[in-house]
RNA sequence: GCUCCAGUGGCGGAAUCGGUAGACGCGUUGGACUUAAAAUCCAAUCGGGGUUCUCCCUCGGUGCCAGUUCAAGUCUGGCCUGGAGCACCA
């Protein structure tokens, strides 16, 4: 064995091995339970940040930390190779996106293998090629089928940076979640998928799952937003048969009414606007519509409007109030209509304070009485209805449902659960994506392709450097074709699908990633997932996996598959800060991956970016941390080399061992339990490779007291070596290896089982009886672990130091913890 | 404003059930080896005070204030600070 580490002639022996011999290849058949470790796929942008190496890295340790306990795993990985930064790439440097995308993941594939990562690459999917988006658009047309893919003109999020529309989780505070300028409203016929058919199953089916932290669960539930309440009819005075819907959560407030807001962009405010108001009105409307969504959701901004001129009556109880328009109500939530009670909402308060409009106190709380006088804000808490005629007396929340009950009797509303989930809008005005397999005939109208003709190929005639539209529509030989139905001219949808469509489903192509004759087996995928293990970023706790959840609960309703949910357990790695700041390219703090492959080797890197954090929180990257990591490699490198003539695969603990020995053995014990259950909690691996450090040290503390090694040194040292290598093995996958060949071992270390310890040796032959007195630690004894409560209870009381401290006082009670802690009460 | 998470040395962080606070590492300081350096190894490292001074004693200490308990980083209540998500959602 060579006396020193050179970790990158071993990490290249090893990685050319394992892939001759096929080492990581998941069969579907198998006698083992199967468990699927999965990493959220990349998208081949080029070249591996820290990000990925810690994601990947956190995956891989499990994936073989599982196969080690017997598990049949599975490990896949792939690309999500549709969007933006390809066909950008095409236009900058007039190629192709699909050569851009091909050299990207050439490149990545590279590195991901120099990282030593037990990937399957049998399995590979790449989402942009056609043997994969043959069954996106497939799914596409089932959900075209179900009702549940349908186009509608609507006010959509559109990023002129981008030059095309975005899903209402693609826009964060109101910037594109990818170029990051502004999002303007516009009015377009798009392509949406109903996920909101789904909001209650999805935010029920939260509640399954345990294994998902709660801040993910909490973003989705907000995301959703259900809330309950009513819908209430107006009629119009000045207007006959005209109505004015509202929603409301309030609905016990109804006798304080007393004006009633639409949105700007309200669909009939036209005919609600009285002649003398239409000026002042067609104005406001200008002006909202010009301010930017920011300037708009400002909660702080002064709220303003202007009045119609109509009136509508309250149906409880005759009441005639204004109708008013103001920007503070959303066209696209509830009916677009609020109707307000200044009394008991704070956004009413403050606008009917500031046009004068009147107040009127229909809830009263239970310990005072409300002066409208006093009031200088609105009362929202509970409490009891007052000046609402037979509901007077009333709990308010009780109210809520009385009242309801009652519009409902009488014909002019009704109880109703509000999301605020919008559907998804999944049409791209782009060239790199899935074509969406529809046309448009002029006889039939729209038309999905058939299923036989699929996939409607990404033509590549096409012209990078056009602006302003689609590439896609610079085609000469996509748009024309033949109607299916009618078998006339029909013209090809040229927008494209969101790439968070393609990214919605590979998980479950990975279970029969090669099947041309389906999306995938119904039994492959029902026996590999759900997915066991999910690692990736928290960015993507609402976008990728919120959409994946109603994917999966869409496929399970059209037959394809029989589970709901497709992630068990989700793990959200925190990010690889630099100097405290997240690692990117404009603050120029990244590390690249490359370099330290090169400097330290893969290993090193894999080891590092577990160690100093756990896997849930940031990261912070430090190359003081990297060297330390390197010189314990160097350090377990050199106990192996330098002992080598101590060694013997073949060791034997079957007899009497020393008290030295005994100590090492246990110590062993105790580092393969704590090491075992610290992956099994949350994977902790922080403290995991804490506990690898902690062994080698005992090791060698243990060498150092040997000037020769005996025959049952040999063994005992033997066993302490061979199980520090196993237990690293997941981590530092090349070295383990690498030392196993050395020991004289033929199979690969990564098909060995896991080391198991003996409960009766994981602890120390010795307790540390701990003796407090009032709770203060007095003192320490060393004490036989057989000893019974009432021994250690005398042995605590025969120390001096308790002496000292009870002298003189009497003692009320002495607490004894078996094995571990007396505390004596004196007074 | 609502919701969730977090707060422990110079730093990253550790501490199954309430039971020795600060594991392990980084950094720092001192030492050994060396002509020297690198590498390696050894030792010290929460703060204040004391002492018969390399051994030990003592007090304080896990964001703040209370409480429960023989015992609180851990549990309860109320705050403070930071991060994240949602937000004129009626």
């Amino acid at each position: 064995m060579k006396q020193g580490y050179f970790p990158q002639e071993i990490e290249k022996k090893w990685q050319k091995r394992w892939e001759d011999e096929k080492t990581f290849y998941t069969p579907d058949e198998s006698n083992k339970p199967k468990y699927f470790a999965l990493s959220m796929f990349p998208y081949p942008s080029g070249k591996l940040h820290m990000g990925h190496v810690r994601n990947y890295t956190i995956t891989d340790v499990i994936a073989r930390f599982k196969k080690m306990q017997g598990f049949n795993v599975l490990h896949p990985i792939g690309w999500d190779s549709f969007g933006l930064p390809a066909e950008n790439a095409a236009m900058q440097h007039s190629t192709n996106p699909a050569e851009w995308t091909d050299e990207n993941i050439a490149y990545m594939t590279q590195q991901l293998k120099m990282l030593g990562l037990s990937y399957d690459w049998e399995r590979e999917v790449t989402t942009c090629k056609p043997e994969y988006y043959k069954w996106t658009q497939w799914l596409f047309l089932q959900m075209f089928k179900k009702g549940l893919a349908y186009k509608k003109e609507a006010a959509v999020n559109w990023c002129d940076k981008c030059g095309t529309v975005l899903a209402n989780e693609q826009v964060i505070d109101g910037k594109c979640w990818r170029c990051n300028s502004t999002v303007e409203k516009k009015y377009l016929s798009q392509w949406f998928l109903k996920i909101t058919d789904y909001a209650d199953r999805l935010l029920n089916d939260l509640d399954k799952l345990d294994g998902w932290g709660d801040n993910v669960k909490t973003m989705q539930s907000n995301w959703i937003g259900k809330s309950e309440g009513a819908i209430l009819r107006f009629k119009v005075k000045e207007l006959d048969g005209v109505e004015v819907p509202v929603y409301t959560t309030r609905p016990d407030t109804v006798y304080g009414i007393t004006y009633l807001v639409v949105a700007p962009e309200y669909k009939d405010i036209e005919k609600l606007t009285t002649e003398e108001n239409k000026k002042s009105v067609k104005e406001y409307r200008a002006n909202a519509r010009k301010m930017t969504e920011i300037e708009r959701l400002s909660t702080d901004r002064i709220k303003t409007g202007v009045p119609l001129g109509t009136h509508c009556i309250n149906p409880f109880n005759g009441e005639e109030f204004p109708l008013w328009t103001a920007d503070y109500a959303l066209v696209e939530y509830g009916t677009g209509a609020v109707m307000a009670v200044p009394t008991h909402d704070e956004r009413d308060f403050a606008f009917a304070k500031k046009y004068n409009l009147p107040l009127k106190i229909v809830i009263s709380p239970n310990d005072r009485e409300l002066k409208l006088s006093e009031m200088d804000n609105a009362y929202t808490e509970e409490g009891i209805l007052v000046n609402s005629s037979e509901f007077n007396g009333m709990k308010n929340s009780e109210a809520k449902k009385a009242i309801t009950q009652k519009a409902v009797n009488e014909g002019f509303g009704e109880f109703k659960t509000q999301y605020r989930l919008r559907d998804w809008l999944i049409s791209r005005q782009r060239y790199w994506g899935a074509p969406i397999p529809v046309m448009y005939c002029e006889k039939c109208g729209v038309v999905p392709e058939k299923e036989e003709n699929l996939p409607v190929m990404l033509p590549t005639d096409v012209d990078f450097s056009v602006v302003g539209k689609s590439p896609i529509t610079t085609s000469k030989t996509f748009k024309d074709t033949v109607c299916p139905i009618c078998g006339g001219h029909a013209v090809r949808e040229t927008d494209t699908m969101d790439t968070f469509i393609c990214s919605s489903w590979y998980y479950l192509r990975y279970a029969d990633a090669k099947n041309d004759k389906e999306c995938f087996n119904k039994n492959k995928v029902n026996h590999w997932l759900p997915v066991d293990q999910y690692v990736g970023g928290i960015e993507h706790a609402i976008l990728h996996l919120l959409y994946s959840r109603f994917f999966t609960k869409v496929l399970k309703d059209l037959g394809l598959l029989d589970f709901d949910e497709p992630f068990k357990n989700l793990l959200t790695q925190g990010m690889v800060l630099k100097d405290g700041a997240k690692m990117s390219k404009s603050k120029g703090n990244t590390v690249d991956p490359d370099e330290i492959f090169q400097n330290y080797g893969a290993d090193t890197a894999r080891l590092f970016i577990l160690s100093d954090s756990p896997p849930a929180r940031d990261f912070d990257w430090s190359d003081a941390g990297v060297e330390g990591c390197y010189k314990f490699l160097n350090r377990v490198w050199r106990l192996v080399s330098e002992n080598m003539n101590f060694l013997n695969k073949d060791y034997q603990l079957s007899f009497p061992l020393t008290r030295e020995n005994d100590d090492l053995v246990r110590i062993v014990n105790i580092a393969i339990k704590g090491i075992t259950n610290d992956i099994a909690n949350d994977f902790q691996f922080n403290t995991v490779i804490s506990k690898y450090r902690e062994l080698t040290n005992a090791i060698y503390e243990w060498i150092g007291k040997k000037s020769e090694f005996s025959n049952e040194d040999k063994n005992v040292f033997s066993f302490a070596v061979i199980s520090l290598i196993k237990l690293m093995a997941p981590v530092t996958v090349h070295l383990s290896e690498e030392i196993w060949h050395e020991l004289g071992y033929n199979t690969s270390i990564h098909s060995e089982e896991w080391c198991k310890w003996d409960e009766n040796l994981a602890k120390a032959s010795k307790i540390t009886l701990v003796v407090q007195i009032n709770g203060k630690v007095r003192d320490k004894i060393e004490a036989n672990e057989s000893c019974n409560e009432e021994d250690l209870k005398n042995i605590a009381l025969r120390s001096d130091k308790v002496k000292e401290f009870t002298d003189g006082k009497s003692i009320a009670k002495v607490i004894v913890v078996p094995k571990k802690l007396v505390n004596i009460v004196v007074k």
